[in-house]
Order: structure tokens, then C-alpha cells, then sequence
DNA sequence: TATTGTTATACTCTATAACTATA
DNA sequence: TATAGTTATAGAGTATAACAATA
């Protein structure tokens, strides 16, 4: 394995590098989807978060959503900037703040979930029905089968953990 | 669509979200996997790029690899102090540098490209040897039908392009 | 003593422009 | 005038530590 010639399989032909190039293009699109928008993907994740579940404090966001506490911050600040959230009193615990979905970023929120369907269609426009149901199967199975939690994505900017993605073409 | 009620599909449901979590939990490990080999992904693009063809210019390999110039710059600079590769003079063009693999070069790219086997059989160990081969064709399809140069990662700092992947949660 | 939110700092990455030597 | 390589600079993004208020 370590000889003069090794296996050379065209990049297109590994599953991890597909994956890759793909998870990588569907991140930009979604970020470039969402830009017009005014939010950023982990802005996006913020509002959905406090659309199912409204008034959770800052460190229950960033649990949900594997995001540093620190980068909250910011993000909350931002969203608050624009009137889509609000900082409120937290009724039992005055070191928190209950961070609550305003009108603005109620309706922010939809077409952001708009924009994520339209995307999963555009991605899998090259597939006919009966394989795109196949792929999000395969794909469901593989992202449980590694150990990844369901709907938390590991590029956010969590505790430590690990260095950049990039993957350039291995 | 825009209502008070939107399709709340959870994001494990999302095609397009998963893509990108698998994407990303990819590119992650192969970054680590390949760590212990001093040498990050896009080196190693650089690296497995010469042995298909050696003596190519920095600016070829910027094109083959989608790296803006002034960023491969530094990698050649990396790779070159640790003894992998070799700048001659262009035989052709004396504003040209020809990229050289040494034998320590081929030797850890050959490394690499056993990691990167290994790296797809354990992201595909969750599945049977038939849905292996289904997902292999699907992802395939996936990435030819959006428009994806095949073996070239987007995630690589080409020209301008797009902004930050991330996709946090959609 | 631990936790919530915040701020500040440093470090990496990336983007842009500009410079040189050639073509 | 355009290109290959290089360098410098500014801007994101992220990681770490530390702080005040509260538990």
C-alpha cells in the first residue's frame, strides 16, 4: 500500500471526498440562499431553534446548536440589532436572559425554512424520485451510524474539538 | 408558506442538511486522519496532484486544485522545508517554478491516499456492500448533476466565490 | 464553587492589492 | 500588456481566558 503506485482511484470515486464536495456545496448554497435574507446559516439555526421552543436562555441555544457560548453573543446581538429577537428577564433565573422570537424574525424564520426545501430540491433534482427517497435513507443511516448528532451540525464553532474541514481533494 | 405553522421537518430530514453535516464530519476526519502526517488536506491535493504529474507549476496546481496563487505560496513553502517536494527552475519559462516530488513526498502522499480508503470505508461501515455501491452512484450523480468539477473541492480558496460554508442547522 | 452572559486577546484563514521578473 | 511567483495588509472566524452577576 506504500508502494510506487498506489491505488489511484479518481477522487470521484470516494464516497468521503463526495460527500464532502457535496456537504461543502450545499453549505455555500444555503448560506448564499439565506444571505439576501440577512442571516447568516447559524443566525438561521438560532431562529428556528426559538420558533419550536420560545424563551430558552442563551446557554440552551448553544447547546441545541453545539455553538460556544461566546459567538452567541454576537449572534443574539445581531438578531436583536435587526428586531427579529428580544432579550428578556428570565423568570427563575437572573443570571439568564430569555431570548424571545419576535414578529419579524417569526416570518425571517419561514422563508428561511422555505429556502432550506427549495434547496433539498435543487439538490436532488438529478435524481428521480425513487432514488432521491433512497439517498435521504442512506444518507440518514450513515449520519446516525457515525455517531453524529441528529440535526446538529459539526462545523459550528462548539467547545474545542477539531481544527478546519477543507478537505482540498484528497 | 409563510405562515405561523411552516413545514417544521426536523433538519435529519433534509437532504440538504445532512449532505452537509456528513460533508463536513468528513472533511474533519480526513483532516485528522491526516494530521499525524504533519500535512493538511489541500497539501495533500498538492502532493497527490504531483504524483500524477510532476514538475507542473505553482499555477498549474492552483488551477488543477482550485487554491488562489498566494495561497499556494505558503503550502509549497510547508512542504518544501519539510523535504516532500523541490522547486527547480522551468525548463520552459524562467518566470516558472516546477514543482518536484521527493522520495519522502511520494512516500507520505502514498500514506494519504491509504488514509483516504480508509477514511471511506469507515464513513460507509453503517451499510450493507449493495447500498454502498447505490450510494456511491447517487452521490456521483448528485455532484455531476450540480455542476461540481469532479475531483475539485469547492471548500478550497479559489478566486472570490462564495462566503463561508457552516450551514449551522437550516 | 459553579454557571450565565460578556468582553478582550490572540491566532488562523481568507481576500485584496501590489510588487518583481519575466513573457 | 499579461503572467508566475511573491509579499503585505486587512478582514473574518475561532479559541482562550478572564470578568461581573448570580446560583
Amino acid at each position: 500500500m506504500t508502494d510506487a503506485a498506489p491505488s489511484y482511484v479518481p477522487l470521484s470515486d470516494h464516497p468521503a471526498f463526495l460527500l464532502s464536495q457535496l456537504g461543502s456545496h450545499s453549505g455555500y448554497r444555503f448560506t448564499d440562499l439565506l444571505a439576501p435574507l440577512g442571516i447568516k446559516p447559524s443566525q438561521f439555526g438560532t431562529l428556528r431553534m426559538l420558533a419550536a421552543n420560545d424563551g430558552r436562555t442563551q446557554q440552551q441555544l448553544c447547546e441545541a446548536l453545539n455553538i460556544h457560548r461566546n459567538v452567541m453573543v454576537g449572534l443574539v446581538d445581531d438578531l436583536e440589532k435587526r428586531g427579529l429577537v428580544e432579550r428578556r428577564k428570565h423568570p427563575a433565573d437572573r443570571r439568564a436572559h430569555a431570548v424571545h422570537l419576535l414578529p419579524a424574525g417569526q416570518e425571517l424564520m419561514a422563508r428561511g425554512v422555505a429556502i432550506s426545501i427549495a434547496l433539498d430540491a435543487e439538490l436532488l433534482a438529478p435524481l428521480g424520485a425513487e432514488d432521491q427517497a433512497k439517498l435521504l435513507e442512506l444518507l440518514q443511516q450513515l449520519s446516525v451510524g457515525n455517531g453524529l448528532t441528529p440535526g446538529v451540525h459539526p462545523g459550528m464553532t462548539g467547545e474545542p474539538g477539531q481544527p478546519k474541514p477543507c478537505e482540498p481533494d484528497h
